[in-house]
DNA sequence: GCGACAG
DNA sequence: ATCTTGTCGC
């Protein structure tokens, strides 16, 4: 993957709405919903946080057994694109590649702050994602965009996402105290794998361990820079 | 036309 | 996502 590449997948300048859509659907041409990977040893997660226009985009790389931390990188950015409903990849998709190729521990999956195929044309960041970078990956969400599903109210219980007739992913009562998560397959993960390794990562938190770090090791990185801002 | 709408 | 302390409940 080298920068032209990059762009051409990631890069929303001078280029329309619809132009982004095309891309979005030439990309999914090559989805897989088929469990793709062997033995999973590192997962790494991934999550951005914003201040001025800038994006930071956090990734650590845990081993998949014992959960810990065995690598985490960050890379700031200018923020690409405004928040548009569907257009998330575009978002921070240049940002996450970045420091994905920037990893000395290859992860044998990632999992998203986003959806999966959980998005009105199956190209939710996860899966987008995967399938340009050819990596496995899964959607973990905190809000549905897409799809209905019914409520589960035990810790552990999961119910169906449907959209369109078609399951795409779960709701999961990961904790006691939180609303439910939405959970989806990316790219190269079945639906029920998704559900599976997200289980999995669960530590008695709302969000899995992956999701969890990457979203405070994004925070801490913005508040530094922001401290930083502030001595100069 | 109106409302919904990942982060 | 972001701006932010306290407060209610288990
Ligand atoms: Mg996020």
């Amino acid at each position: 993957m080298n920068n032209s590449e990059l762009d051409y997948w990631f890069d929303p300048s001078s280029r329309t709405l619809e132009e982004l859509r095309i891309l979005q659907n030439k990309a999914i041409e090559n989805l897989s919903l088929e469990d793709g990977f062997g033995k999973i040893e590192k997962i790494a997660g991934v999550d951005c946080a914003y201040f001025d226009n800038k994006i930071v985009c956090a990734m650590p790389v845990l081993d998949y057994t014992s959960l810990d931390v065995i690598e985490k990188k960050h890379v700031v950015q200018k923020v690409p694109l405004p928040y548009i409903p569907t257009y998330l990849n575009f978002r921070e998709g240049k940002a996450i590649a970045s420091v994905f190729m920037e990893l000395e521990n290859k992860p044998d999956l990632i999992v998203f702050d986003s959806c999966g195929i959980n998005h009105p044309i199956k190209a939710g960041m996860a899966t987008y994602f995967g399938v340009v970078m050819d990596v496995p990956t899964i959607g973990v969400s905190k809000k549905i965009l897409c799809g209905d599903s019914e409520t589960p109210v035990e810790v552990g219980e999961s119910q169906k996402l449907v959209y369109e007739g078609e399951q795409v992913g779960w709701l999961l009562k990961s904790n006691k105290r939180s609303n439910p998560i939405i959970v989806a397959p990316g790219h190269k993960v079945s639906v029920d794998s998704s559900l599976e390794i997200v289980k999995h990562c669960l530590k008695g938190y709302k969000l899995p361990e992956p999701t969890r770090l990457a979203h405070m090791h994004a925070a801490e990185a913005k508040k530094e820079i922001l401290e930083q801002n502030d001595r100069d």
